[in-house]
Parts: C-alpha cells; structure tokens; sequence
RNA sequence: GGAGAGGUAGCAUAGUCUGGCCUAAUGCGCGCGCCUGGAAAGCGCGUACAGGGAGAAUAUCUCUGUCGUGGGUUCAAAUCCCACCCUCUCCGCCA
C-alpha cells in the first residue's frame, strides 16, 4: 500500500510515478482517493468534535441524576437550562452551564429559566421529566454521531479498495519501458555449453530417466502435475538441501511455516486483491494454499515493531507454493517449467530503509552465487518499469540458460517492495536515536525455484547417450552418486 | 470432543461482582535528568498504537478511537448481554 500522504501531498507526482507502469488503471485512481480521502478527514473532524462534547456532556448530564447535594429547584434549572441548548445542538454551550454552575454562578442560572422554581414536591417530579427529556436528547445526538460514523465507514471503505488496487511506486533507477521483451539484460555469466549432438528438452529426458513421471501425474490430478520418482524425487531433496544449507551459511534463518494461510497474509503481503484468481481457497473458505512462503514469512510478523538493532532479519524457508495459472493458461504446458505445485526456497529480508537497496543488491548476488555453484549459465534481468508487478519498487529476475527447449529460465525473482508490504502487514521498526517507530522495507527473492533448476540441471548436464552428470556440489547429498543414468 | 480458568499498552498484575471520581492504576524493565571522582542505591521526569486538528515544524499543544475481535444494551461500557477467535489446566480420543 502506498502512503495516503503522499497521495494527499503530492497526487500529480505519485500520478507521474504511476504511469511509468503503463497502467492507466492505477492512476485514474488517485483523483478518486484524494476526493475520498478529503471528504473523510471532513466528516471524521465533524464527527469526532461531535463525540468529544457528547462525552464530555454526557458524564455531567448523568451526574444529575445522582446529586443528593444540590437542591432540586437548582437541579431543574440547570437540566432546563442544558436542554435548551442541546435542544439547539449547543453543546459546548450545554458544557459551559456546568461550568458556571459548577464555578458558582447558580443563582443566575436558577434565574434564567422560564419556569419559576417552585415548592419541593414538585420540583421532583418536574425534575425527572425534565431529566428524561435530555436523556431523550443525548440518544439523539448519539445516533446522529452513529450516522455520521456509518458514513465513514463507508467512505473508508471505498478509500481502501482503491489504496488496496494501487500497486508501488518504481524506484528511480527502474529503467522506463512497457513490457516484459524490454528488460534488460546484464552480461552473461558461467560458461554456456557447447554440445556435439542436439541436447534434448527435460520432458524428454526426465521420462527416459525415469525420474519424472507426467502421465501418472496427470492421471491422479490433472494437467500441470506430474510425479518425480527415484533419483528426481531424490535430486529436489538433494536441491532444497543443498540451498538451504547455503543460505544458512549465508545468513538466513531457516524457517518452516504453514502452508494454508488465512486471507488477511493475502492481502497483507499483496497478494490480494488484484491475484485473487491465481490462488486456491480449499473448500471451507477460510484457507488459502500458500502460493509462495513470502506470504508466510512477511506476514509473521503483522502488527510487530522490531527493534532497529533486531533489523536486517534474515529468513528462508522451503516450501510446496500453489498457484492456479490461470493467467497464463496454454503457456509452457510442456515439462515442469510452469506448475500448480512446485518447491521453492526462498528469501525474505527485512531492512531498515536506508539500507534497502544494498539488500537487494546482496541478495541478487546471492541468488547468482548459488546458480554459479551449480554450474548453470546465467544471466541478470533488469526489470523495466512495465513489468515490475504489483508490489516491487525494483526488481531483478536470474536467468538460467535450458539448451533443450532453447530458452531463458527464469529461475530466481528478487525485489525490494520498501514499505509497501510492510504498510499493509503493519511491520515497524524503533529507530535507535529515538522518533516514532517506522515502517520497515522488506525484500523477498526466490533462491531458487526447483522445477526449472531441475530443468536446467538435466538439460546443461545431459551426455549424448542420455544421461545426466550431477552437479559436483549435489553429490554430497546424494551419496556420493555423480550420474543419473538411464532405465 | 467435554469441563473449567483466562486474554488490560514491553513484561507482570489491579480494576469487571456493584457501569460514571478510569483522563486505565501499580511494580518491573527501558530512556532522560539530579546526585557521584566514577558507579550502585536513591530522587525527579518520561515511557502503547492508530487516525484527525492547530502549527513553518520530524518542536509543542489538542481531540477521537483502541482493555482479544465483532455486535448489542445504555445518556454513558475495560465493567452488563450475545457471538466468535485465541491461550492455559484437567479429562477423553488419536498419528
């Protein structure tokens, strides 16, 4: 979410940001919230100065009732008095007859009303009456007060839909460009391969291997499953294994978290609204399957203020991600590159803001480093304006090269979403020198996703009679085992 | 699944029966200051979050809301009523 004041302060500006997405949407949907956001801090003004004399009113009003002290001829008059005024929605009027009253002035206040005070018994009754009337009258304005507060709230949440439709801001060093072909590529690293007979693409090869199995896949779930038997199953344990303990290495705190997730992470990390469609709901409504464990791990720690000194925190977890691909339905149906479930590890920062950008910077490298100790080409995207999605203020993609199906693997995503997530999800941090808490940046990456590592390990790793070397860091994991042959 | 006890600002507790003096107290912790050669102790001050308003102000003042969440009753709710969520203890069942 961006910040209402900055919406408030600058519209033309965040309207200028806005429009490097290429997303006429987006940005018509500030001069509706700056409408919003100024009709609420109207009626929110009225409304609370009305709460503030009403309650203030209704404490002497009640204690009326029960002053055994003061005569009930005086009583009366100062009920009459008061409910003159409520009556006109005087209020702080109504407030300064206590006042005086209270300062002394009684006899003024006695003398004032239209109705003499008369003998003792009747004072009582007419009393009580009286009483009542203003009780009637405190209702009134209550409800009013309830009106005026249904107002808000429907005002509010109007103004939050829009705020949550509006995706970040691009930082500033986010090159300018509409689509995705416009990202841009930084030099390739690792050796590309060369091969002396034509390499097969991994549907090929995983099948004649033995270690992926699509049919029986799609016979127990349908299109876009599939099934990693012995030495596959076997090379993804190996994979996340081997990522983790790197990661460990690298500063990351593993975490294990859970897979069904309630609706408020959704929002929280910025799933929702905007990719409700992308994600599964199981049955019962109340869960969603985890579509990446940066939902869970952003949103652990919604409502928290951290420490400065607890900050940057470091967390990845490994975890099955869901996703409905409905977005991108009759794309890279073949193979395992696009999935509804899949293993990811990934990375998730939390940094103060002023240190945000090295973050990225580090864990991008990280990313490469782990591409690079597996011995894949690879290469990094800078991603254009036009196609930083919904919460990244910047973005890199790594790339891997799959010589089989001839392309660029997307094989890692890390971004810096700054405050955004961290807005949304309520995620502050306490500045040591002192202020009021602030929100956190947070960064998420993958590192890296399984199935198209997988794809580029058999694809760069294949010999012409169909076996795939493994990767010399792999091996440990796998028993000291360095060929996967095939049946 | 059954029974009971709970959820109050960083932590621990009071307040709930009996609605209004709660503008939520007290202790601990933390911060600042005094004191000291320095420290401890002691003393003083300050210490939740959010959203508004005044203001040049990230100074200060001020208002509203929040006592697990959401409704309700009432002139008025931490306090009474209803529903839900969560925690703990015991019992049952179970991988």
């Amino acid at each position: 979410m961006l910040d209402i004041n900055l919406i408030r302060e600058k519209p033309d500006w965040v309207k200028e940001q806005l429009g490097k997405l290429f997303d006429e949407g987006a940005v018509a949907r500030i001069d509706r919230i700056v409408a919003l956001d100024a009709r609420r801090r109207e009626l929110l003004q009225d409304a609370e100065n009305r709460k503030g004399s009403r309650n203030k009113l209704s404490k002497q009003v009640g204690r009326l009732r029960g002053d055994k002290n003061t005569p009930e001829g005086e009583l009366y008059a100062v009920a009459e008095a008061v409910m003159e005024k409520v009556a006109a929605r005087d209020l702080d009027g109504a407030m300064t007859v206590f006042e005086e009253f209270s300062k002394g002035e009684r006899s003024r206040i006695v003398s004032s009303i239209k109705v003499p005070v008369v003998s003792q018994g009747k004072n009582e009754k007419r009393f009580n009456e009286k009483l009542n009337d203003l009780f009637a009258a405190m209702k009134e304005i209550s409800d009013e007060i309830s009106e005026l507060d249904e107002e808000i709230r429907e005002i509010e949440e109007e103004l939050d839909e829009n705020m949550l439709w509006l995706p970040n801001i691009p930082h500033e060093s986010v090159p300018v460009f509409p689509h995705e072909e416009d990202n841009i590529p930084h030099p390739e690293k690792g050796t590309r391969r060369s091969f002396d007979f034509t390499p097969k693409p991994h549907w090929e090869l995983g099948p004649e291997l033995g270690i992926i199995d699509f049919e029986r896949g799609v016979k127990l779930s349908g299109t876009r499953f599939y099934i990693l038997a012995g030495m596959g199953a076997r090379l993804q344990r190996a994979l996340y294994n081997f990522l983790l303990d790197e990661l460990n290495k690298a500063g990351f705190t593993e975490l294990y978290v859970p897979l069904l997730i309630q609706e408020h992470a959704m929002y929280g990390s910025g799933q929702f609204p905007k990719f409700i469609d992308t994600s599964y709901r199981v049955e019962d409504g109340t869960f969603y399957l985890l579509p990446t464990s940066e939902v869970a791990i952003v949103n652990m720690y919604a409502g928290e203020i951290f420490e400065q000194a607890d900050l940057p925190l470091n967390h990845t977890a490994e975890t099955s991600c869901f996703r409905q691909e409905k977005m991108s339905a009759g794309r890279d149906v073949r193979g395992i590159k696009r999935v509804h479930q899949f293993e990811k590890v990934e990375m998730v920062v939390i940094a103060e803001p002023d240190k945000s950008y090295d973050a990225l910077e580090w864990m991008t490298e990280t990313s490469e480093g782990l591409v690079d100790k597996l011995g894949l080409p690879y290469r990094r995207l800078e991603i254009v304006s036009g196609d930083l999605g919904f919460t990244a203020t910047k973005k890199y993609d790594i790339e891997t090269w799959a010589p089989g199906c001839e392309e660029w693997l997307e094989i890692s995503s890390c971004s810096n979403t700054e405050a955004f997530q961290a807005r949304r999800a309520s995620i502050k941090f306490r500045p040591e020198e002192g202020g009021k808490p602030q929100f956190v940046h947070m960064l998420n990456g993958s590192a890296l996703g399984i199935p198209r590592t997988i794809i580029a390990i058999l694809e760069n790793y294949q010999t012409a009679d169909g076996s795939v070397i493994i990767p010399d860091v792999l091996r440990p994991y796998l028993g000291g085992q360095q060929i996967i042959e095939p049946k």
